[in-house]
DNA sequence: TGATATCCGGAGTGGCGACTCCATATAATC
DNA sequence: GATTATATGGAGTCGCCACTCCGGATATCA
């Protein structure tokens, strides 16, 4: 009488989520269920059986998505130079957000609504972004005088942006601009 | 034998429009066109006869949108200070964009793909911003070495935003110092 | 006010997509 | 290899929504 899940059911949990990813990535939160099975080379019902819900699906594609994400950004928190860190974490986390299209669409959205779960992952990743951010302001390389929640809302913003690379490479290093400490004595122009 | 519209149909199509574009707004371009029937007081027909698709009302919606922004992007044009009127143009987009939520959803979004009204809609308020910034850039207020792509890039990503207005405002100001000439010699951290 | 071209409302229709049921298959255990 | 708890697939159900049809208004004009 075995208790735990079976193996092959357990293989299938996975492919299934790997292929949500990759099809919800591609085309949206709309896409079908039936899509996501028949890709993952299984039928409907194993969808359903694996997670009740599309909604379900959905969030624990999110999940992953979210603690792979602060794992990356916990891993640059021992990088030597603290401003490279925090700015590739932002460009990474920007461009992986445009293949993954419309993933982000609600993800990395304005967290922490609702499903314990996702708004749990969505927090764990905000803190660390808050952790790399913080080091980079002490190293001198980000200036002071920003915190946390417009940061974010900078991030969010940035990896949904649709655009080619290069564009959306200069369009980041307009952000950088803004978010580095002055040196020299140098001032910005007045701000209104 | 009257060949012109009649006047009832015309009022009709116009609120129609309006509750569209509010309906859209609010809940995204899921919401369904009963509900902009049902709140325009109107048969679900009368708004299938007006907008043959629930696509064309869409676009209606938008080119409606995006022509009036670009009269306000245009009457900007006009004002003392360039580079205040192009922050402000920025701002009121933005927070604007803010309400009417989910239609910036695909609308401002990277512009000039399929529907030829839309597009054309579009390209006139890319070139009315461009118009802006090239007159902000001229007074000194904006940096040169930047360029209208990753500016609107900004623009867009920044519309799609959805925080609270404050932590919104102060975001767009570090995007603003980012977006500035340097002034008195100094220097911003080195870019990688 | 009467004639008529134009509009209108709301009950269909068809399709799609989330979710369920159950007869069948297969891994796990002996 | 026999037994059995666990999984599986795909046909079927149900509700939602875009879009259509048509008998009945209503504006327009004389």
């Amino acid at each position: 009488m075995p208790r735990t899940q079976r193996v092959d059911a357990q293989a299938n949990r996975g492919r299934i989520l790997d292929v949500a990813e990759e099809v919800f990535g591609a085309s949206g939160a709309a896409a079908s269920t039936e899509e996501v099975a028949r890709r993952a080379g299984v039928g409907i019902a194993t969808v359903f059986r694996h997670f009740p819900t599309k909604a379900a699906l959905l969030q624990a594609v999110l999940v992953r998505r979210y603690d792979r994400l602060r794992e990356q950004a916990e891993a640059l928190l021992g990088a030597e130079d603290p401003g490279s860190a925090f700015r590739d974490f932002f460009r990474h986390l920007v461009a992986d957000a445009a293949t993954k299209i419309a993933i982000g669409e609600a993800l990395l959205h304005a967290g922490g609504d609702s499903d314990g779960e996702a708004a749990q992952a969505s927090n764990g990743l905000r803190r660390a972004v808050g952790a790399l951010l913080q080091r980079a302001q002490r190293a001198g390389a980000v200036r002071d005088d920003v915190e946390l929640p417009e940061v974010y809302a900078l991030l969010v913003a940035m990896s949904r942006l649709a655009t080619d690379a290069e564009v959306t490479a200069r369009a980041l290093e307009i952000v950088f601009d803004g978010l580095a400490e002055v040196t020299g004595g140098g001032r910005r122009t007045v701000r209104p």
